[in-house]
RNA sequence: GCCGGAGUGGCGGAAUGGCAGACGCGCUGGAUUCAAAAUCCAGUUAGAGUAACAUCUAGUGCGGGUUCGACCCCCGCCUCCGGUACCA
């Protein structure tokens, strides 16, 4: 055969794997330990696969090809996450119908990774558009709308971990007994309201470019994250799934996870839970205030509470209540401890009280800056007004631990949508409310010390014993004038300062107290918040999953507000035929031009029925299909028990850093809704997770490289690349470029520089000025020489480590030694040469196919067992050894291997260069490390 | 701002406490060739030094520290990349 000609023998091996079925996965093989690797399946995109494509999932694919090798039963998939805009867009523009073009840009991906020889299952392919697939994305919508989650449960889940708090079946919510004696509907509204999937009325991010709203995880600096169209917010039902529910479990499950850090850290700062309390402010009434005096000595309760805080207390009033009462301003704060330190109180211009507590003089002013505040998109409200605004109500409170009057604001830095969209402020101590106070000039208290201030007061007050009434900080004045000045706002933990009989109190010992002494009193309770909000879950568009949901209609045909839900065996419901896909350009649905067959029905009672005309959202079709890939073709159930218990969890998932946050987080959700409920039995699906890098345009003249973009016109087509240099080399070039989850820049010479790699390794196994197949005249069938065995054994050692460590770029380094060192042997041994294509067949398997052939076995690679190397064959007879002065380098010596600490500094004692560096000096030590260095440390 | 990650030759990178720069690209020289492509061989951190070797000095973003010994560990900075942004 003539030299490497990668075309043949790809085109030959891909054959041969698709004709044998080489790659078909058994089920549940007992024998067998299982590993289930999965890829981030991709958007099929118009555009065609991207080489940031097959960075991973090559990873993937040697681990899967190296493991068949080691003797496991491995699932390799791979599917098509397929509903999305793009295609409906495309619609909108052409009439091709959304379904018509995702079969296109499918065909072509598939074509495209089949090119590059990955060994996946193709039997277990699947496309979330699938009617077969999306049946079941709406019966888990089914599952999540059937569940309620119990907060107080304890349970044992089938991992034997035991948990607190469970998603549970609708049926089993216990209904207050005044809500059952208001009848059946009240019933129904009620378990409507504590369902994981719910209807809400909110206002949400309303995306005209779009058409759609979207999730705030989609949103980026005010716009949408695809597109960078403007995003409004407005009032919409929609449907919501209660993920925080979850937040808890979704930060603390986290831990036994072999994720990095990193990630981990997002997912957790994501959800971003705080513990905190809430404490209730009585608004002071405006006359009279018979309230607020009786307030007062509640308030005054507090304080004498917390005077015998640590003798003992004694529950004064009735209990926190669970929703504040009318004329109480509930805020949520993380910092109890600096409630001496309130000088001001702030709405969210939404805040229900807000109505009740202005006064007439400024509902002027308020209502101007309501109606300003709800203009603002979030762009506004965030990014570019950093100054902070907001206006007086008019309006007091009472403190409840001092009985202070604080007046109340409206501030469009606090949300509505955190917490109690109230807060308590304290600029002393808090850097937003810092910056406002000293905006409108409210006054600054200092009731945090720091330890440096404390121990500063302490030594002025030694020396001075003037000054020591323990206000050490006021609001204005300088360093220079006063050295025991604290700068402001100091937000970190401290001692406690003008805090009454807190004084003194590290914040922790604060904080815990305060808290105890709220709750005796009924006034403030610990409360855990957190960032992550729950998950807008629907979408105006077509090319969705629909909702196997039905509204009920009165006898006018409006919503009464009830829901029925589809049958499981009535699904899928299917898209209705459209022909126009132009945007309705209102917040109104897609799927709401649909046909009255569609759109409408009567219930069996009688009861008129309409459609939800929202979809789903794209992530919903990603979040379950890893479960889909073990048992696709199942059409009595999602997944087959048996088969979910053998693969799951996935052992291996690699794919962008992109995911990190969203995806994940939503799989996981789902996910756990699964397990309480029984239908899973891990309480996590991914078990490793590996980010693979970026990998950026081939660097200009200045050596900058820049991500790939159309735009920027430094896209490489691996179309282009497998046509030049073929798919072995495109694989093993994006595998040697770096770390894997390193972002890093593509260079064509690299590309170059792996595919004469190839063409050494072919020369080095076939002679390529014979006409036909035959091996090089050098490859013999003789016995390896000692030195030919040590470092084919030394490259089976490093390879087999690499793979293991997903370090695939040094793996290959290692074979190009391996190769350079054995093209230089006149006879080249057929047996190291068929262990070394079997260490090189996951990087490049169809040239290792091809070579494997040559060298004389007949049957594929892919199921031969993993070379093993032999330890004893590692170890060379001598080694050379560094000889440092001081830690510098002086000398060399070569010494048995075995030479222990004394016979190693005798070695080097006994060399000219030591000896030399020896003279004149006295030895203060030496350091002999046996097999690695001797170190003298003169004089 | 906050939270992560990373800074090593001309370039991608290797070495996680013990010979800095493996492997590859590029470059230089040589072999082969009528010539080229392809291939093979040698060299390639910088500076000093030598006829040539030898040898010496400096060197892993910057400044300190720990250690017999630091790219690696610790402290303080700088730069770049990613995430996040009024979350009380």
């Amino acid at each position: 055969m003539p030299r490497y000609d990668f075309k043949p023998v790809e085109s030959r091996w891909q054959q041969y794997w698709d004709e044998n079925q080489t790659f078909r996965t058994e089920d549940a093989v007992s024998e067998k330990k299982k590993l289930y690797v999965l890829d981030m399946f991709p958007y099929p995109s118009g555009s065609g696969l991207h080489v940031g494509h097959p960075e991973g999932y090559t990873a993937t694919d040697i681990v899967c090809r190296y493991s068949r090798m080691n003797g496991l039963n491995v699932l390799h998939p791979m599917g098509w996450d397929a509903f999305g805009l793009p295609a409906e867009e495309h619609a909108v523009k052409t009439g091709t119908h959304p379904r018509e073009t995702t079969n296109q840009n499918i065909a072509t991906f598939k074509r495209q990774l089949k090119m590059l020889g990955f060994s996946y299952d193709w039997e277990r392919e699947l496309a979330t558009t699938d009617p077969d697939y999306y049946r079941w994305t709406q019966w888990i919508f089914l599952q999540i709308f059937d569940t309620w989650y119990d907060s107080e449960y304890e349970w044992t889940g089938p991992d034997g971990v035991k948990r607190t708090g469970k998603g549970r079946p609708i049926s089993e919510l216990p209904i207050p007994s005044e809500v059952k004696s208001s009848g059946t509907e009240a019933v129904r509204r009620y378990q409507d309201k504590h369902r994981l999937a719910y209807v809400s009325d909110a206002p949400v991010n309303w995306c005209p470019g779009l058409g759609t709203v979207l999730a705030n995880e989609e949103i980026i600096d005010g716009k949408s994250e695809r597109g960078g169209h403007p995003v409004v917010r407005m009032p919409l039902k929609q449907w919501m799934l209660r993920i925080t529910a979850y937040g808890d479990r979704l930060a603390n499950e986290l831990d036994p996870l072999t994720w990095s850090e990193a990630i981990k850290l997002m997912q957790r700062n994501w959800i971003g839970r705080s513990v905190g309390a809430e404490v209730d402010f009585k608004i002071v009434g405006d006359s009279a205030s018979g309230g607020a005096s009786a307030f007062r000595d509640q308030a005054q309760a507090v304080t004498l509470n917390a005077e015998n805080a640590h003798g003992g207390l004694t529950p004064n009033r009735s209990p926190f209540p669970k929703e504040p009462a009318a004329d109480t301003i509930r805020v949520y704060t993380t910092r109890p401890d600096t409630l001496f330190g309130v000088t001001y109180m702030v709405l969210a211009p939404e805040h229900p009280l807000v109505d009740k507590i202005t006064t007439p003089e400024q509902k002027a002013a308020v209502d101007e800056y309501r109606t300003k505040a709800s203009l603002k998109s979030d762009l506004d409200r965030t990014d570019l007004a950093k100054d902070k605004t907001g206006v007086f109500t008019g309006g007091y409170a009472i403190n409840p631990v001092n009985g202070e009057k604080v007046p109340v604001w409206i501030a469009d830095y606090v949300l509505i949508s955190y917490g109690t969209g109230a807060i308590m402020a304290v600029p002393g101590h808090d850097e937003r409310d810092y910056e406002f106070a000293k905006t409108f000039g409210i006054p600054i208290i200092c009731v945090v010390q720091s330890e440096a201030c404390l121990t500063r007061s302490r030594e002025v007050a030694k020396e001075s014993q003037a000054d020591s009434d323990g206000t050490l900080c006021d609001s204005a004045p300088s360093r220079e004038t006063n050295p025991l000045e604290q700068e402001l706002p100091f937000t970190e933990a401290g001692t406690a300062v003008n805090s009454g009989k807190y004084d003194g109190l590290p914040t922790a010992d604060f904080k815990a107290q305060i808290t105890k002494d709220l709750e005796a009193a009924g006034l403030g309770k610990e409360a855990v918040n957190y960032r992550l909000r729950d998950w807008l879950f629907s979408r105006q568009r077509y090319w969705g999953e629909p909702f196997p949901i039905w509204h009920e209609l009165d006898v006018d045909g409006n919503p009464t507000g009830l829901m029925r839900a589809d049958t499981a065996e009535s699904l899928p419901v299917l898209h209705p035929h459209m022909e126009d896909f132009k945007p309705t350009g209102t917040p109104e649905p897609m799927l709401a031009k649909a046909t009255p067959e569609w759109l409408f029905k009567t219930d069996t009672d009688g009861v008129k029925l309409k459609r939800e005309t929202n979809s789903m959202p794209q992530w919903a079709g990603s979040c379950w299909y890893y479960l889909r890939f073990c048992d696709n073709k199942n059409s009595t159930n999602f997944i087959d028990p048996a088969k979910e218990k053998y693969w799951l969890p996935v052992d291996l998932y690699i794919g962008g850093a992109e995911h990190a946050v969203l995806h994940l987080l939503y799989s996981r959700f789902w996910h756990k809704v699964l397990f309480d409920r029984g239908h899973v039995s891990t309480p996590e699906p991914f078990q490793k997770l590996v980010n693979q890098g970026m990998i950026l345009g081939e660097p200009d003249e200045n050596g900058k490289a820049e991500k790939m973009s159309k735009s920027r016109g430094n896209v490489i087509n691996p179309d282009e690349v497998v046509k030049d240099y073929g798919a072995d080399s495109l694989r093993l070039y994006e595998m040697f470029m770096g770390p894997l989850e390193q972002t890093k820049p593509w260079q064509m010479s690299g590309v170059e520089g792996v595919y004469r790699f190839l063409g050494r390794v072919w020369r080095m196994i076939v002679d390529e000025r014979a006409e036909t197949v035959k091996l090089a005249d050098a490859v013999v069938d003789a016995a390896p020489s000692d030195e030919q065995l040590r470092v084919l054994h030394k490259t089976i050692k490093a390879v087999t480590d690499d793979i293991d460590r997903l370090s695939f770029n040094t793996a290959i380094s290692r074979m190009m030694e391996f190769s350079n060192f054995m093209s230089s042997q006149e006879a080249r041994p057929k047996l190291v040469l068929s262990q070394f294509v079997q260490l090189l067949s996951p990087f490049a398997p169809h040239i290792a196919e091809e070579l494997w052939n040559v060298l004389g076995h007949p049957n594929t690679l892919a199921y031969e067992p993993w070379p093993t190397y032999d330890p004893a064959l590692l170890v060379e007879d001598s080694v050379e050894v560094p000889v440092q002065f001081n830690g510098k380098l002086r000398s060399k010596i070569v010494v048995p291997a075995n030479s222990d600490a004394a016979a190693l500094e005798a070695a080097a004692r006994a060399d000219e260069q030591v000896q030399k560096n020896l003279e004149g000096k006295t030895v203060v030590k030496v350091v002999a490390v046996p097999g690695r260095m001797v170190n003298f440390v003169v004089k």
